[in-house]
DNA sequence: AATGAATGAGAGTTCATTCAT
DNA sequence: AATGAATGAACTCTCATTCAT
């Protein structure tokens, strides 16, 4: 038992200064990141900190696969009902609508990606996969009658990427929501219900 | 031909200085932004440059305003033919894809206006100015009977802003050009040639 | 005349120039002496006043100029009367008193003269003076029978140049009225009228 | 013996970082004092003083602290004897005398606490304690028939802290011994042998 | 006689990183 | 596994001084 405790612990705090790191990063940018503060947040000392992380580059990286993870685990459709499609555009957005951090953390990884190669890398591959994931239910969709045929394309699966895109940025302007439903409308999915809470714009 | 001396002159280097420390935001971010070397690209030294602009702070409000003004120049569109909204919609992309630096600045003074309320107000009038700009070409083109009557509308010109502004960062990933065409085929405008170069994607 | 006026002008602007440096030291002493902030308060560039001056040191150098001259105007008792010497006391007293900044500058002085060589000469040349015209004073004084002879001394003198000293210190604390008084007590000449206004301790 | 290791404490370090600019403070001023040659005295990296005092303020209370608490020792009378109070303004002259460095900073203390708020407080309670100190011994020297009943007023407390702030300058000029003897003279208390050493004027 | 523009040298401060314990 | 102490390198900003005009 004892042992367990212990392991959990250590990946515990690995994932606590993630996390600081995470939100640090959201609040000020990368502009803004300072080891120190990530390490006070979380209540431990700027060397301990350095003891999980041997770079602030190797903490970064952590905070890349953690806003990977929290992403693609809506990336991947669930739901299995005829209208996946409009249920996985508003999961998207109400993901990033719920936690703005992830649209912040987003964009910065976005701009910082054209320096870094590595992060470029996993940057591209993230945008294959949404590509694909849309991609495929709008060939599902099609297939069981839900939606035009023409809809089918990758250029519909490029402007819904581009539009959700544009619409996560933390902007001080643009009207997401408004976009969103014009989506819909264009997509010929836009009946359903949406939530109470949302209907703010 | 007197104004054709090569003499620096007060403005000349001003706005020399901002174009340097533009192109360093667009390259390294505002992350990697280091007066230093902003006056060592025009040949200065650091001194001169705060004799120019007293702050860091006042050198980036140069920049901001710098490519807001850029931006804002193909905002207004040029050109008074019946299909100016594709020609807009093509200037704004061959704007972004001729000089990748103001996307990547626009995208850097994004994420920026949330932490810096006085950037935050000049991106909202942007965004509103924008917008309606958007919008007023589609009621023209609606009225002149290019586009279908019930494609006017705030929602239409939201997500052309909010496309345009996911396509216009330097991600790596997404498939700008796809999505562009598609946002013509749902504007029903897509017939006019595009530049040959531009048939890359 | 015009010439008059030019040649005036010139002296006039270089203790312009010293005396609003004399200021400044008093005001923030030579710690927060600056070349430039003196030559805005003059409102000229901050290159006449190195045309003036080549450098701080000489721009210095004319403000020990000033304050030397300031005091020693003091120093040298005029009025004739008997009770010469308290008369010498006060308008010591009443100088620094009308005109802290004097006080302040001279401490300035003081403290520099440890450091200034140069300056270290004419601080010792002052006190010299200053000692020999109280012991004059006070010699006077015991001849004409207004005070006891055992009074005259260099002790005195210098008792009476050390007070004073200490008394015309911009200090915070210290109660440089009641120590006047008491020096008149000894002196044995306290008894004549004092200023109304000086009446607060 | 095991107090006598070599290693540098905590409380150490500090203490000879105050030290060192202590001793820069009487060299060179306020005006000269620079954070890097303390450092560099105390044989340590800039930014280690920094981590001890954050800013050079900081390092400057320190060092107010540490010549208030040189100074207050000696204004503590110790010895019980009854010519108490000549002891103390032998004590006094004594302290400067030795340590020069004590009055250079002193002085500028007082210079700097007409601009200093907080340090004017600071300095104004030193007064304070050193007068009714002063006026103490004053008055149980009446009291245990030393001195004339006459003497024992705020005003010769005055004139003798006057006296000894104007002589614990270090003045170039000034006769301080000769000022010092006229005091107890004054005062009635001249009698006692003085130390060889001080023999010089 | 006066100035705008420019600069070298250096100031205080910050930060990721290291190391002995 | 964790920390206090220490550091090199770099940062923005300042200031007396210079120079062409």
């Amino acid at each position: 038992m004892s042992t367990m405790r212990t392991v959990q612990t250590r990946a515990d705090r690995r994932s606590a200064l993630v996390l600081a790191a995470y939100r640090h990063i959201a609040a000020r940018g990368f502009e803004g990141l300072r080891t120190r503060e990530v390490a006070a947040e979380v209540g431990v000392n700027i060397a301990t900190l350095h003891y999980y992380f041997p770079t602030k580059e190797k903490l970064i990286e952590g905070v890349v696969e953690h806003a990977m993870r929290r992403f693609q685990s809506t990336l991947e459709p669930h739901g299995t009902s005829a209208d996946q499609l409009r249920n996985y555009l508003r999961a998207v957005r109400r993901l990033v609508q719920d936690e703005p951090e992830l649209g912040a953390v987003m964009g910065e990884l976005m701009l910082r990606s054209s320096r870094d190669p590595t992060l470029a890398g996993t940057m591209e591959q993230m945008y294959e996969v949404w590509h694909r994931t849309v991609r495929g239910l709008l060939k599902r969709a099609v297939k069981e009658g839900h939606m035009r045929p023409d809809a089918d394309s990758d250029e519909v699966a490029a402007i819904i990427v581009a539009t959700l895109t544009g619409v996560s940025l933390p902007s001080a302007g643009g009207r997401p929501d408004l976009a969103m439903r014009q989506l819909e409308r264009w997509l010929g999915i836009g009946a359903a219900p949406r939530r109470p809470s949302q209907a703010t714009d």
